[in-house]
DNA sequence: ATGAAAGCGCTAACAG
DNA sequence: CTGTTAGCGCTTTCAT
């Protein structure tokens, strides 16, 4: 391994001076400074990272925690976030938790060690808030809270507009005629999963249509779940005639149930989804989705923290909601003669 | 900032000691040692990854190229991965090349400062091989190609069986009574891509079929290709009864576009996918497809890589080649009639 | 414009 | 069993 010192001697000078000309410093003649930049390209020298990490302490890492990135939810997000940072000069070390806190904790003590410089978190609970960094020596480190929009904390937020792009998917289904409109909820520990119960309801209440409890459905964000909530439903005496599912996993869930049991879609049940996956197109039905832009989710996350970071943006914690967009396809298409 | 002085300090020993302590290295008294480890976690030290890096050269930190993150095949390849070596005690840093030299460069660079120990590629051509790692200050370090078998390179490799996974599906067909079989290929300068498409012709061969050329169709392993070239056999005067697509974007495509121009699956073109997405089960007609265990691959890769870190592992580069899976569903389900 | 030198936090001889 | 100390590669005063 090339040295700032190796470099020195073969150009005559001393490491300051070659510090100061790979740092673009002022104050290098421009002769030496060319001398020494083409030796550093002669010799293929790329200054060593953890040396000026321990000198600088900037580290220029970032730590980012996911559930999940098997959940193909997440990609869009971590890639959104990365490129935005690796332009802003930061590497990104992403973590998978699986919603588990002790996973959790353990990313939270390795990003410690390795001296994070920011943090890009998708929290299993509220509990994961920067209060409770303070357990890991993060204190001073800058946090965003990404996806899951916890109102009780005191960082910056970014997520896609859970309750609205709900109540747009049951405001669509009220207007084809539908007024049995049942949901099937995530974990109701996560916000997310919360915020599109909440846009559920108040789609509802605004066509003043009555909630049905029985119809009120919690999974767990997977596609079991999907299955055995849509299978609850369809024993149900009175079903409904549409859902709502909560996400893209469980939505494949709720279409498996469908096909295993016979129903028709949309004839006998109607269905959107939040979410919008590639795949919604090509089943039969396709399947109406609520799309959220997860590059873009994850790209504004890391734009906020980058310039957090940078100690170009203070003062109070933002809060972003993007918009999300309801695509609508054949799971909903149809409207139904009004009951009665 | 916590530092093993202000712990030292603490406990009332030397710098040197409390080292020893929290390595749990030999030649600490049982008193002094559990001092040091309850004032350790009394103000919840953890001694600094950047300083011991510097110190060690061993910064426990591998690094990982992939094509994209958002391409769904790759998230299970990097859990994997990721599983495997944080077990290890190793942290992983992800970079997306979308398969582009001069982003893959970026990150050897980035890798190279970062003074990773060892390295997981899913390189975009052989020229990607160690002998051009040289120009990256990492010969030194291990590499392991993953996904891409790459013949020529004196490296470890882990991938599935491409050639024997695409015999299989090939030879499937010809056992459904086609003969007239066309395949969609990946971009031919990838090694994946090209043994797919020596499996196909090995099993036309076996089974005494001639190849046609214009049956050969190279895509992009994108959706838009798989749709382009789907529409070419569709064009063509003399279709082929079936087609093996090369990966699920193309197939994706290839759904696309059987359905915009009406065409019946597997009535007037059957098809088999390399790769097996979740979704294959929910379109109308199911797919099937050629199953790769991608956590798998990624774990396989992450044991061998660090193994060869450690030392554990030494002598000759080993390729692993992971068996494949075929699903068959109602896409290739139908025999025809032979053709006499 | 350049150099000498201190020191970031840690580990590892070496000494005792 | 414990302490002293040098030094990993770099940046950054402070001199000159």
């Amino acid at each position: 391994m090339r040295t700032i010192k190796q470099i020195a001697e073969r150009a005559g000078v001393s490491t300051a001076t070659v510090s100061y000309a790979i740092n673009n410093s002022s104050g290098v003649s421009p002769e030496v400074r060319e001398r020494i930049l083409r030796i550093v390209r002669e010799l293929k020298f790329h200054p060593n990272a953890v040396a000026r990490g321990l000198r600088t302490k900037k580290t220029k890492t970032v730590g980012m925690i996911i559930p999940d990135i098997t959940n193909p939810f997440f990609p869009g997000l971590v890639r959104g976030a990365e490129d935005v940072l690796r332009n802003a000069g930061y590497t990104l070390i992403v973590g998978n938790s699986d919603s588990d806190a002790s996973k959790e904790d353990e990313y939270y003590r390795t990003f410690s060690a390795r001296q994070v410089e920011g943090l890009l978190i998708i929290a299993s609970s509220a509990a994961r808030s920067p209060e409770y960094l303070l357990h890991h020596d993060l204190q001073a480190t800058p946090v965003v809270f990404v996806d899951r929009p916890y109102r009780d904390v005191r960082t910056d937020t970014v997520a896609a507009d859970n309750s609205a792009g709900s109540f747009q998917a049951v405001r669509h289904l009220l207007e084809q005629g539908h007024r049995r409109i049942a949901i099937i909820t995530g974990p109701l520990q996560l916000v997310n999963a919360r915020l599109r119960l909440e846009g559920y309801k108040r789609a509802l209440a605004a066509s003043h249509v009555q909630v049905e409890p029985l119809f009120i459905r919690e999974g767990r964000y997977d596609a079991e779940s999907g299955f055995e909530q849509t299978k609850a439903l369809l024993d149900l005496k009175n079903r409904p005639t549409a859902v709502f599912v909560s996400n893209a996993p469980m939505t494949f869930g709720c279409l498996r149930a469908l096909r295993e049991f016979g129903v028709q879609c949309p004839e006998e049940l109607a269905l959107v989804s939040f979410d919008d996956a590639e795949w919604f197109e090509l089943t039969r039905p396709s399947v109406s989705g609520v799309a959220q832009n997860a590059y873009q989710i994850g790209a504004a996350a890391g734009q906020i923290l980058a310039r957090r970071i940078a100690g170009q943006l203070t003062g109070p914690p933002r809060r972003r909601l993007l918009k999300t967009r309801l695509v609508i396809r054949e799971s909903s298409a149809k409207k139904i003669a009004p009951p009665n």
